[in-house]
DNA sequence: AACAAAAATGAAGTCAGTTCATAAAGTGCT
DNA sequence: AGCACTTTATGAACTGACTTCATTTTTGTT
């Protein structure tokens, strides 16, 4: 049960002196709110998104501390909109992938593309895989929205492969993707400890090779495909050695 | 620059009024600290590591806040403490993955086995994945050393199958271990956050199965290889024909 | 100019982790 | 047993961060 303020006579107005305030700045809403957004991701650039105060992004702003609450939730609430944003230009960045033939080319196109915005803007994927995937709302989240397009990709290209009888249908499409999107994970928290760099080529090429190669189908050859064949080189065989007689 | 509390002239000690204090429980230091860390690691499994107080370890293992200071450096060296008796206790109940034969068990093996540490403790699961795997020091942490075993075995079996020449090299053991976790891990974070429930031999399998054959060498004749090895007859039978005729 | 509504302020509140002077308990020596 | 000394436990105070809200300032309207 939290104590509440409203009823208490002025607590905090008795005591103050006489001190003058400076001037308001006023702005518009959405101006203001934008300052606020700009400073923060500013600030979360410059020192990761774990080390900023709300003093910071105050100061930043050229507000005081208090004026962000008049426009944010909480601080998860600024921070959670500050990468909307920023992930939101990221996504605008996105080559198109149907002009990608090829089913291992697109899987390659994927995992790359990814691994780029990983490049581009570490501090960012670190907040998404620290921050934001965790919450137990994440699905309802915009973010789960936005990274629908990429998991939807990733199943399409499967489903189609699929469907035209390239891959396999005894994996699901969805550990497909979460061995896309995993691996992808898994190197990029590599890469933001600082354990080296990585070469995106590289890695987006491996994963897809193995993807590729693991999801083809092979019909096995059977023992009447075999017998077939041995019956057209003796008819073969066989016709040759006629014309020879003649 | 931090005040330092030490030259100020008692400053805690003027205010105190005569209230008794409780006679200390003594103990020995390793009871003591084994107590704390049984208490944070009770409660931590009850209500989540992030709701976790200080104070709430504290008055369940009998003492107060600041005693706990004098055995851990902070909370989070507390947490990790607690974590790693943890961790251990599961990596004991591995089995022994030589008595498995064939590289597809294996790798199922190795799957099943990270999964099901998962399914047991889902709250230290999450602990390793939000809070040590981030840590910048990591790879200097206990764990990293305790990882390293399931790595080690992922590499080695990968390793192996090169040699034998039953994988291709043209992929780095290190993407296939990459692959392996981080699809577990994509899995597990969904799992973690209540996305359903998954059936831990099902997912080990399709893991295994997509990344033997992604890596194996030696791909099964198919219908369609025979079928080129009869279209190379024919091409062979004509040639000698047209060369029969002139 | 007067009034009302909206925005900004910043001192104070809150909450958790952390510190440290002090009290209590144990230990060893005579 | 008595005394000095060391170790352990205490909990009030400190700290540093986010958050609230009565008050002040600005803006818009009649």
């Amino acid at each position: 049960m939290k104590s509440v303020h409203k009823v208490l006579e002025n607590p905090r107005g008795v005591l103050k002196n006489s001190t003058s305030r400076k001037p308001a700045q006023r702005r518009s809403a959405d101006d203001r709110s934008a300052d606020i957004l700009a400073a923060a991701r500013a600030v979360i650039a410059e020192q990761g998104y774990e080390k900023t105060l709300i003093a910071d992004i105050a100061r930043r702003a050229g507000v005081v501390d208090g004026t962000i609450y008049r426009y944010f939730e909480n601080k998860r609430d600024l921070m959670v909109k500050v990468a909307e944003v920023w992930f939101g230009e990221q996504l605008l960045m996105d080559s198109h992938l149907d002009s990608i033939h090829g089913t291992q080319n697109k899987l390659r196109h994927l995992a790359w593309r990814t691994l780029s915005i990983v490049r581009r803007e570490p501090v960012l994927a670190r907040f998404m895989l620290m921050e934001l995937r965790p919450d137990p709302n994440y699905r309802n989240s915009p973010f789960f929205e936005m990274n629908r397009k990429f998991t939807h990709e990733v199943l399409q290209v499967c489903r189609d492969a699929i469907a035209s009888g390239e891959f396999v249908n005894d994996i699901s499409p969805n550990m497909l993707r979460d061995m896309l999107h995993g691996c992808i994970e898994h190197r990029t928290w590599a890469f933001l400890r600082g354990e080296g760099d990585f070469d995106i080529d590289e890695v987006a090429d491996g994963i897809a090779k193995l993807i590729y190669r693991g999801m083809l189908a092979q019909t096995p050859a059977t023992r009447s495909d075999v017998e077939a064949a041995v019956a057209r080189i003796e008819e073969v065989a066989s016709k040759l050695e006629r014309k020879l007689q003649s």
